[in-house]
RNA sequence: GCGGGAGUAGCUCAGUUGGUAGAGCGUCAGCCUUCCAAGCUGAAUGUCGCCGGUUCGAACCCGGUCUCCCGCUCCA
């Protein structure tokens, strides 16, 4: 095992100790690839919600934000693509082990039999030269001809299967094609399954009366829908964003690396509509504002990159995926896509409503284009949490464990402890305690030694403690002690409020 | 879903041939009062992942099942 992943475990183990993280429904024997947020947790998270919501909606004067619901009308998930795209036919081959799409495997061999057409042409390039005319030998060669007729056959005969969704002739064509696995080069294929990444459930009381609904794989759709709702209501003229976080759910075939993939996760998302045309120039623009994002926090620049999609989905006319280092390598973190109008278009398809926006400027109207921006909240958690993790070396004999969260993300943003539990002290402390709780997540400890309590507080990331000593009640001063640093100083607890707001605030973050 | 490995206290792990379930750390209470963990005393915490089988007797053997880790696969 590399010591990347024995970090990864020792991570998983922390966060589950000081409360950040627990598997869903542990005691009866656990949920998989589901996860439950602890007391620290539920702090980090809503942390890092509110940096990102402080960010887009507050700090730009054209974007709004929004709440759309879970369950949403099915159509809406056939308008997007979702039913199609999100059924995969699966098969196994029983000798490699390896699992593969059966469509793909299907296409792999209509594409080799392309090849072999390549073959012929180039082949008679050769020997005729300038004189070969390539649409004459498509239509007179006979080899040729039957490759296409071929191609042809299995492209209908694909297409019937699908649309009868008839898995069991879907078999029988790569059984009749003679299709082998690339990897073990056998034949020994199992059935074919169908899976379906949404979650469904029903909708009515009734049986009888009760449809088939799904719970959202994406929550950008409750945009896309209330797109004249929201433009309309807040009047926002194009160029203009929605924004929101919200819950999705996929049921992942392979869920793993702890809450990277879950099948309940939460997505923090914002859709720009842009006029037809200058989706490219607003597609670099948010790509480039991201990324400072991200690095505004201070995690390490060299801790994140650009990964542009080769192979683009359906609605998309350029995508790319900001990566975190994570400790098990460089994954996606933050979605950027150029959706085009392909969303807008199907929903006015669908729904049989115009979506049209009427640009004052230029007195027509148009359907915009997306770019969206889509950040999954729980990889972020992750990113910080995993990054932010330290095992600190401080003499021979000393070690510490240090989460380093950027302070104004951290659940707890002070501790205040007093030196020891009597002669006033823990009075004194919490008089401090109750003076500031209104303004910050504050906790108080006075058990065990100084040390021990600086250390505890430590592993869950509170960026200051607050420490009373005797010296305190005389002169109304107390020592501020820095997690990162371990360095302390000591304040008049009159500067104590200023000091805490100019190390923790959001403004030294946002500009 | 397939293959391999694993599951004993909150955490890390012992547990002999099948014979009453253990340690360290942590937690809690008390002592000590000390500005960077690991001083003293005491306490709590386990259907040994779950179900079944074999046995006089199962943490241990057998079967099933659940969960986790690694690989394959998939990933808007």
């Amino acid at each position: 095992m590399t010591s990347n992943q024995e970090t990864f475990k020792k991570i998983i183990s922390h966060a589950k100790e000081y409360g950040f993280i627990f598997q869903s429904s542990e005691i009866y024997d656990g949920l998989s690839a589901v996860y439950d947020y602890g007391p620290n947790g539920v702090e980090l998270k809503n942390n890092i919600k509110s940096y990102w919501w402080t960010s887009m909606v507050q700090m730009n004067e054209n974007i709004v934000g929004f709440d759309a619901s879970v369950l949403m009308h099915p159509k809406i998930w056939k308008a997007s693509g979702h039913v199609d795209a999100f059924n995969d036919p699966l098969i196994d081959n029983k000798d490699s082990k390896s699992r593969y799409r059966a469509d793909v495997l299907i296409e792999d061999y209509v594409r080799k039999i392309e090849l072999k057409i390549n073959k012929e042409i180039i082949k008679s390039k050769k020997r005729f030269g300038d004189s070969f005319d390539e649409k004459q030998f498509r239509k007179t060669n006979s080899r040729v001809l039957d490759y296409e007729r071929k191609i042809k056959e299995i492209n209908t005969e694909m297409k019937k299967c699908f649309d009868d969704d008839d898995l069991v002739s879907l078999k029988k064509l790569i059984d009749d094609l003679g299709i082998v696995d690339p990897v073990s080069g056998s034949k020994n294929w199992t059935e074919i399954k169908q899976f379906n990444l949404m979650f469904s459930t029903s909708i009515g009381a009734s049986i009888d009366s009760s449809s088939e609904i799904f719970l959202r794989p994406e929550t950008a759709q409750g945009i896309f829908v209330n797109f004249l709702n929201v433009q309309k209501s807040s009047r926002k003229k194009i160029p203009f964003g929605i924004a929101q976080i919200g819950k999705a759910f996929r049921n992942e075939i392979v869920a793993r690396q702890f809450v990277f993939r879950m099948r309940e996760f939460e997505q923090m998302e914002m859709q720009f509509f842009v006029k037809p045309g200058t989706q490219s120039q607003w597609y670099n623009q948010w790509k480039d504002t991201r990324m400072k994002w991200h690095q505004a926090l201070g995690l390490g620049e060299e801790n994140y990159r650009f990964h542009d999609h080769d192979k683009l989905a359906h609605y998309a006319d350029a995508a790319c995926d900001i990566e975190f280092n994570f400790p098990f390598g460089f994954k996606e973190l933050e979605g950027i896509h150029s959706r085009t109008d392909f969303d807008l278009s199907q929903h006015e398809k669908y729904s049989g409503k115009k979506i049209k926006y009427f640009d004052p400027e230029i007195n027509e109207s148009y359907t915009p284009y997306v770019v969206e921006t889509s950040i999954g909240l729980d990889r972020m958690f992750l990113a910080i949490l995993s990054s932010s993790y330290t095992e600190e070396r401080i003499d021979e004999q000393n070690s510490r464990l240090v989460l380093k969260i950027p302070d104004f993300l951290a659940p707890y943003k002070l501790a205040i402890l007093p030196l020891v539990k009597k002669d006033g002290l823990p009075d004194y402390a919490n008089r401090i305690f109750n003076d500031l709780k209104i303004h910050y997540n504050i906790s108080y400890d006075e058990k065990d030694a100084i040390g021990r309590r600086y250390r505890r507080q430590d592993a869950i990331g509170t960026p200051l403690c607050i420490t009373v000593d005797h010296d305190s009640l005389k002169d109304d001063k107390v020592t501020v002690r820095f997690r990162d640093s371990m360095q302390q100083i000591r304040i008049d607890i009159s500067q104590l409020k200023k000091e805490i707001d100019d190390r923790l605030s959001l403004s030294n973050w946002l500009d």
